[in-house]
DNA sequence: CCTACCGATCGGTAGG
DNA sequence: CCTACCGATCGGTAGG
């Protein structure tokens, strides 16, 4: 036998995900998900309720545990570029551990219905402004010197979004040795003066 | 009347590359670009020879162009931090100035058939190297100072990719004004220092 | 969990 | 440039 996973409605998000992430949500068909599992199209819905409760659940699921990690990162840290570093890393470390779910993330969007669509962008806009926060804090306390904290926050954010195109988990750096670049990226564009 | 534009290969094109961009090219029908120009799906057929062919010369086209802004920008640049400023710049212009077909190539690579994937991947990564070889050169010169260049090349390529998403042309700042901001952080990721 | 099937939509062609 | 139409595929349901 080649496959005998039990199908759940986990098994058929990690399914779709994967799908979703290498093809499309329009490119993958609930045929092509049922493939993967051994059933046939009809028996996913036995697990699921729509292909379009599969994407908003693995968007949902993604965002929340972004969110949630970024808190964790900052917990209990004061020095505001420890925690710009922390926080830089910890978005990095998310690119890089689950890119099926970031590339759904940033290019699915557009298939998302309302209210469903809003929703997702509400949290994606939470992440970026917790970052900002940071970084307005360092600059409002003189330790960073940037001219347009606002548009430093968005490019940090962005830099490492494509490090999960390139990285190699089995190659000579580790994720974390490669988020730790991003760390120091991030406090080189902020200006980050010591002490 | 509302359109009187005559239909063309370029005017084609033009409606694609929109609906591509904020629908996905599977979520695009040809009937969807058809009634952008007024006329029937099948119509189309008499200005391009299918829907792939549409998709590949827009993607092929703004790669080119790209790459064009790109020599131009270096051309004649001597000083390694004025070639990765303007480099940095010409990049982020290019973001700002052709949002559409940006969303296109960031999104719908997937969407290619070979051999066309291939060519337009290609292209990209020779984009690419041409930012790492300004970075290396400064490295090996002793103007920067950096760790992995080939890691802040690609956080430098990355980081203007999303504000196309956030710019408004008729905002305080210039798009010059976006890219310039972005060209020091360039600047800045490489530990650049004058002279 | 399956087969059989529904209505809708797709890219593209025929023929004029 | 049009209408009419082709075969294929889609998400989802019926019924067991």
């Amino acid at each position: 036998m080649t496959k005998s996973t039990v199908v759940s409605p986990q098994a058929v998000r990690d399914a779709a995900r994967d799908l979703f992430a290498s093809q499309g949500y329009r490119g993958t068909s609930m045929k092509d998900i049922a493939q993967v599992l051994d059933v046939s199209a009809p028996s996913l819905y036995n697990h699921v309720p729509s292909k379009q409760d599969l994407l908003h659940t693995i968007m949902d699921v993604a965002m929340d545990r972004a969110l949630a990690a970024l808190e964790v990162a900052l917990a209990g840290v004061n020095d505001v570029a420890d925690q710009l570093r922390r926080a830089t890393e910890v978005t990095v470390l998310d690119f890089l551990e689950n890119p099926a779910e970031v590339t759904v993330c940033n290019t699915e969007i557009r298939s998302l219905e309302e209210p469903y669509r809003q929703a997702i962008i509400d949290k994606r806009d939470a992440y970026g402004r917790r970052i900002l926060a940071v970084v307005e804090h360092g600059c409002a306390t003189g330790r960073f010197d940037v001219a347009e904290p606002r548009v430093a926050s968005f490019a940090i954010l962005e830099m490492g979004n494509n490090a999960k195109a390139w990285f190699d988990p089995r190659g000579h750096y580790t994720a974390q040795d490669v988020a730790a670049l991003y760390g120091s990226f991030a406090l080189r564009i902020v200006g980050h003066r010591a002490g």
